[in-house]
DNA sequence: ATGGTTGCTTAGCAA
């Protein structure tokens, strides 16, 4: 089974390279981030045309979820369904063959110590309690998207330019490792150790051209499904060229 | 350098 994850910053404006990146890469399901649109514009017609479902949860201008998938998603939730107060489409959950499949884009934080900051914080605290009230860390679980964290300073090119930022703040590394202690792993790191590659590079000051990149795009599983991953990448390449997302795609395999 | 680029929406916000 092949899984990719993308922040697309627009699925229509990125629905060409959308569907060139399905046929690609074939992989079986794709979690996006930043749809930046509604349901009712959601261009179902054209990835149906590439073979795939696609559940989503949208919102205007803003934020936008989806998953994905060449087999029929069952079991679809959207939002955290926790009564809070939270009108942003950050998250959306479906079974699909067999694995829970979660896409979430986790807020970016605005400034340390900001309104938006304090929402990120308590975002990850929100979706900590959704997997302990709603999963069990023995299932199949992949927990994908733009964490807007970079966990490690090995996953960032220039640290020191980025330290203290929300992207890499103690705090919101913290709240994502707290995340993560419930019971999953980064299957990227466990296949590429070393680190020093990235999967965002700000449209601004030349990010990509000088490789000022970070890797904040995760695909998180639990132990029965990390052990069974047996490649995963980011298609830097799809960062090239004209009219790119500012995120690259991450792509993990597991043998199932 | 509180900068810069992109997208949505059409002046200002979010990233």
């Amino acid at each position: 089974m092949k899984i990719a994850t993308w922040n697309v910053n627009s699925v229509r404006s990125r629905l060409e390279r959308l569907i060139a990146f399905l046929g690609r890469h074939d992989p079986d399901i794709v979690c996006l981030q930043e749809l930046k649109t509604t349901e009712e514009n959601f261009p179902f017609d054209e990835i149906k045309a590439a073979g795939y479902h696609s559940a989503i949860f949208g919102q205007k201008t803003y934020n936008g979820v989806a998953i994905l998938s060449k087999s029929e998603p069952s079991d679809v939730s959207r939002s955290m369904t926790d009564g809070a107060e939270d009108p942003q489409a950050r998250l959306i959950s479906a079974d699909v063959a067999g694995v829970r499949i979660i896409s979430g884009y986790f807020p970016n934080g605005g400034t340390v110590g900001s309104d938006k900051w304090e929402y990120k914080l308590d975002w990850m605290k929100r979706l900590g309690a959704y997997l302990e009230k709603h999963h069990k860390k023995s299932e199949a679980l992949l927990l994908c998207g733009d964490t807007n964290i970079a966990l490690d300073d090995k996953d960032v090119a220039n640290p020191e330019s980025w330290a203290e930022t929300v992207l890499c703040h103690p705090e919101g590394r913290a709240a994502l490792n707290d995340v993560i202690a419930w019971g999953l792993h980064d299957v990227f790191r466990e296949k590429n150790p070393d680190g020093g590659l990235y999967s965002w590079w700000d449209y601004r000051m030349l990010g990509f051209p000088k490789n000022d990149g970070l890797r904040i795009d995760h695909i998180l599983a639990t132990s029965s499904l990390a052990k069974k991953c047996t490649a995963a990448v980011i298609d830097r390449d799809e960062r090239k060229g004209s009219k790119p997302s500012d995120h690259a795609p991450v792509i993990a395999e597991f043998s199932l």
